[in-house]
DNA sequence: GGTGAAAGAATGGAAGC
DNA sequence: GCTTCCATTCTTTCACC
């Protein structure tokens, strides 16, 4: 088992990314190759550390959460991110933490049900943080994308 | 069936989110009820659009694939944003696009190799698409959190 | 390193409660 | 609307190529 990816592991990752539950008898049936074959190759992309694991997508707003918004968020003193980011890993509402560099020093993306249950979740739960000099938001519209890197040759 | 989860629907969900993989028998063996329910529940909120599929989370460093950039655009005119999305979209760099109000008009996740391999994509991918104003760019030191939001009562 | 088959496990309906 | 049952399909390993 070398760590190199061929085609036909590119072909499996295409598959699966866009639809991580289809069994992988059916993958080796549009690849013409064997099951075991799917099996051994997605077991080397496990090893590699390359596929950490698989998830749902949910579509929140079917759940009255219709919100989707990013901040950027700077801080007193860099120094301090551990500690802010901390905190902001307790807020549920947020599902998304970067360290950046640039204009702000952390991002962050969170959901909320409108924009009362934000402005609630941003006045309580986010400004009260110590460290956090200040917020710009950006309200998301509409998600337009969203897809994998496509690694093939 | 009635469209109001309860809180069985948020264990299934909340085990599910954590591994897609998981067989529905384990599901079930897990939250002590039966395997059939668990299909029953999942296919309710397949139909009502809350679950819209599954995806492989895959480690993007493990490819040589080092350099995660969150960009904020902002549009000459905001009613072109279309086909500036149209465009973002060709590029295979880019992941995620969101139309966003605030400071910037769009808002973008991208990865790249390395710096070099960003600044040629930043170069000749976005700053030559007609209707994009000014860029404002972010780059991603660490990702701390990604999760989903748990509904659970 | 791939194949294909075989034993065991999971899936996804149907029928009854 | 949940459960049990069961025929079908999938998983996972392994001897062989």
């Amino acid at each position: 088992m070398k760590n190199k990816l061929d085609q036909v592991d590119f072909d499996i990752l295409s598959i699966l990314t866009q639809d991580a539950q289809t069994p992988y008898t059916e993958v080796a049936k549009k690849l013409i190759i064997s099951p075991g074959t799917v099996h051994a190759r997605m077991r080397k992309m496990r090893d590699m550390g390359l596929v950490t694991g698989a998830t749902l997508n949910l579509d929140y707003a079917v759940m009255g959460w219709k919100f989707t918004v990013f901040l950027g968020i700077y801080l007193t003193e860099n120094t301090r991110y551990k500690q802010v980011i901390q905190h902001l890993m307790q807020v549920k509402e947020v599902v998304k933490v970067h360290h950046v560099t640039g204009k702000y020093d952390v991002f962050i993306k969170l959901h909320t049900k409108d924009s009362i249950h934000y402005r609630e979740i941003y006045q309580n739960s986010i400004l009260t943080i110590k460290g956090i000099k200040g917020v710009e938001s950006f309200i998301s519209v509409e998600q337009n994308l969203t897809r994998h890197i496509d690694f093939s040759i």
